[in-house]
RNA sequence: GGUCCCUUCGUCUAUCGGUUAGGACGUCAGGUUUUCAACCUGAAAAGAGGGGUUCGACUCCCCUAGGGACUGCCA
C-alpha cells in the first residue's frame, strides 16, 4: 500500500485515559509499520470546554508514552475553512437551517422513545417556507444546520469489522453549526481529514455510526472517503465501557504512580488482539507485530492488575543505567547495588521508596512476645568486621546454635525487627545496605 | 424501541468443518531461598443455552439469553 497518513485528534477537554490512548497507539503503530504519517490534531471546536492546559497535558503524555508525532494543527486554527465549506454545502442544498429549540428535540425524542419509535428528527424544518423562516428570526431565534443525508445505504469494507452497511434513512440528520454559529466535530474533522490526505480514519466502534454520516460528507466535500477501521472499545472490570471514562486510568496517574510507559504500550497495543501480552522493553517489537487483523471484535476487558504485573516484569528486566537518574529521583543513595537487591520487589519504580526508607531511614516492627528477648539477644551473635554478603549466614547459624531456633521462627522476627515488613528481598543481600549501625539500632528498639 | 457488533479456561486469546481445543497472565502445587517476596518447574482450568445443516460443528445457519456501542446543538 502507498504510505497511510493517519490522525489521533483528541478534544483537549480532559486528560489522556488509557481508551484514548488506545486509539492513538493503533495508529501510530499502524504509521510506524507502514511507514506512514502519524499526525496529531486537535479538536478544539469546543471553545468553552477547550483548554491550553490540557492540550499541553495531551502533548506530554503523547511524549512521555514515547509516541511522537510528524505534525498536526489544531481545528481552532482553521475556522475561515469551515465556513467556507459550510457554505459551499449550502449552495448544494445540502445543509440547511432549523429553528426547533435544544428542549423542544428533547422533548420529542423522549415522546418517540416512549411510544416506541425511532427517535429520528422528522425534518419538519426541511419544509419551512422562507415566510416562516423569516417569522423565526423576527421572533430572535437563529438557526442551527443540519447536513442533509441521502436516506440511501452507505456501505463500507472496514479494515477490522469487514464490510459495514449503515442506512441513513435511520439517522437523525447530523447538526453541522451549533445555534451560536460553532461547529460540531462532524464537518471539520471530515473537512480536516480532506486537508492534511488522510489515507486511514482508526478510531473506535463508539463512531461506526458517525462515519455512515461522514462518508456521505466526505463524499459531498471532497469526493472520496479514507479507509475506515473501527477497533472495539476497552471495557473495566465491572464490565462497563471504559472510553468515555476518566480518572483513575489516566495516564498521568500512571506517570506519577511510577508506571513505565512501556507497559503501558505493551497492555494497550497487544489487549484485544490474538498476540499474547508480554512485557516488551522495545516499541519496535509492537510496530512490527502490528497487524488490523490480529484486532479482534469483542470488546477487551482492560484490568489495571495486569497492568501492573506486566509493569513489575518489565521494571525487573530493566538494566540500571536506563532507570538509574528516575530511581535516584526516589531515593537519592540508590545505586545499582541497591537496585539489584530490592528490584525484584518493586512492582513501579515508586516502590523503591519504600525500601530507601527501610534501608536509609527508620523502620517501626511489631514484635511477638515471646520473640522479644530473641531480638534483644541476637546482636551479640552478630560477626564482627564488616557486614558482608556472608554476614547474615554465619549470624543465622550461630543464633541457630545458641537459641535452638530455625527456619520460620529464626528468619521471620529477625526480618521483622531489621525491615518492619513481612516480606521482602533476601536478608543476605539486604543486610550490607542496612549496615552494622542501623543492624543494633533496630535490634535494640525492637527488642 | 431501533440499528450495528460480540459471546472459547478467572482474564486476553488460538482454532478459519475432523485437534488429547493450544498459548499467555492469574490461580494452585512442588522446587529454590535454612524465612517471605522474587525466581524455576508442574498442574488444574473453557466452546452461554436450544434447535438445525453435515458422515462429522467451537467453527456454517436460525432462535433464546447475556454483554457492548450508537440512536446529542459531546467527541
Amino acid at each position: 500500500m502507498t504510505s497511510p497518513v493517519v490522525r489521533f485528534a483528541p478534544s483537549p477537554t480532559g486528560r489522556l485515559h488509557v481508551g484514548n490512548v488506545r486509539t492513538a497507539l493503533i495508529n501510530w503503530l499502524f504509521a510506524r509499520r507502514e511507514g506512514g504519517k502519524f499526525l496529531l490534531r486537535i479538536d478544539d471546536t469546543d471553545t468553552e470546554r477547550s483548554t491550553k492546559a490540557f492540550e499541553d497535558g495531551i502533548r506530554a503524555d503523547l511524549t512521555w508514552l514515547g509516541m511522537t508525532w510528524d505534525g498536526g494543527f489544531s481545528q481552532s486554527e482553521r475556522f475561515a475553512e469551515y465556513d467556507a465549506a459550510a457554505d459551499r454545502l449550502r449552495d448544494m442544498k445540502l445543509l440547511y437551517p432549523c429553528y426547533e429549540t435544544a428542549d423542544e428535540l428533547e422533548r420529542r425524542r423522549k415522546i418517540a422513545l416512549s411510544r416506541g419509535k425511532p427517535p429520528v428528527y422528522d425534518r419538519a424544518a426541511l419544509s419551512l417556507t422562507d415566510a416562516e423562516r423569516a417569522a423565526f428570526e423576527a421572533e430572535g431565534r437563529k438557526a442551527h444546520w443540519r447536513f442533509k443525508l441521502s436516506g440511501n445505504r452507505v456501505e463500507w469494507n472496514d479494515l477490522i469489522r469487514g464490510p459495514q452497511s449503515i442506512d441513513t434513512s435511520s439517522l437523525s440528520d447530523p447538526i453541522l453549526i451549533r445555534e451560536d454559529g460553532s461547529y460540531l466535530y462532524t464537518m471539520p474533522s471530515v473537512l480536516d481529514d480532506i486537508h492534511a490526505g488522510i489515507t486511514h480514519v482508526v478510531r473506535g466502534e463508539d463512531h461506526v455510526t458517525n462515519s455512515g454520516a461522514q462518508i456521505e460528507i466526505f463524499m459531498a466535500l471532497g469526493g472520496s472517503a479514507p479507509q475506515m477501521a473501527h477497533t472495539p472499545l476497552l471495557i473495566g472490570v465491572d464490565g462497563s465501557g471504559l472510553s468515555k471514562r476518566t480518572g483513575a486510568l489516566s495516564i498521568s496517574d500512571l506517570r506519577a504512580e511510577g508506571y513505565d510507559p512501556m507497559a503501558i504500550l505493551s497492555h494497550l497495543a497487544r489487549l484485544g488482539t490474538s498476540d499474547a501480552v508480554a512485557p516488551e522493553s522495545d516499541v519496535g517489537v509492537l510496530i512490527e507485530s502490528f497487524d488490523f487483523s490480529r484486532i479482534g471484535r469483542a470488546p477487551a476487558r482492560f484490568d489495571p492488575a495486569d497492568l501492573l504485573s506486566l509493569n513489575a516484569a518489565l521494571l525487573h528486566v530493566r538494566p540500571f543505567a536506563e532507570i538509574a537518574s528516575a530511581l535516584q529521583a526516589i531515593v537519592p543513595q540508590a545505586d545499582e547495588a541497591f537496585w539489584l537487591v530490592v528490584r525484584e520487589n518493586c512492582a513501579r519504580l515508586a516502590d523503591a521508596a519504600i525500601w530507601g526508607d527501610i534501608i536509609h531511614g527508620s523502620v517501626s516492627a511489631d514484635i511477638a512476645d515471646e520473640d522479644h528477648d530473641f531480638i534483644a539477644n541476637a546482636g551479640k551473635h552478630l560477626p564482627a568486621g564488616e557486614v558482608t554478603g556472608e554476614t547474615w549466614g554465619a549470624w543465622t547459624n550461630a543464633l541457630k546454635g545458641a537459641t535452638g531456633r530455625k527456619g520460620k521462627a529464626l528468619f521471620m522476627p529477625l526480618r521483622h525487627a531489621l525491615t518492619g515488613q513481612a516480606t521482602g528481598p533476601e536478608m543476605a543481600a539486604l543486610l550490607p545496605l542496612i549496615g552494622r549501625q542501623r543492624i543494633m539500632t533496630r535490634l535494640a528498639q525492637a527488642g
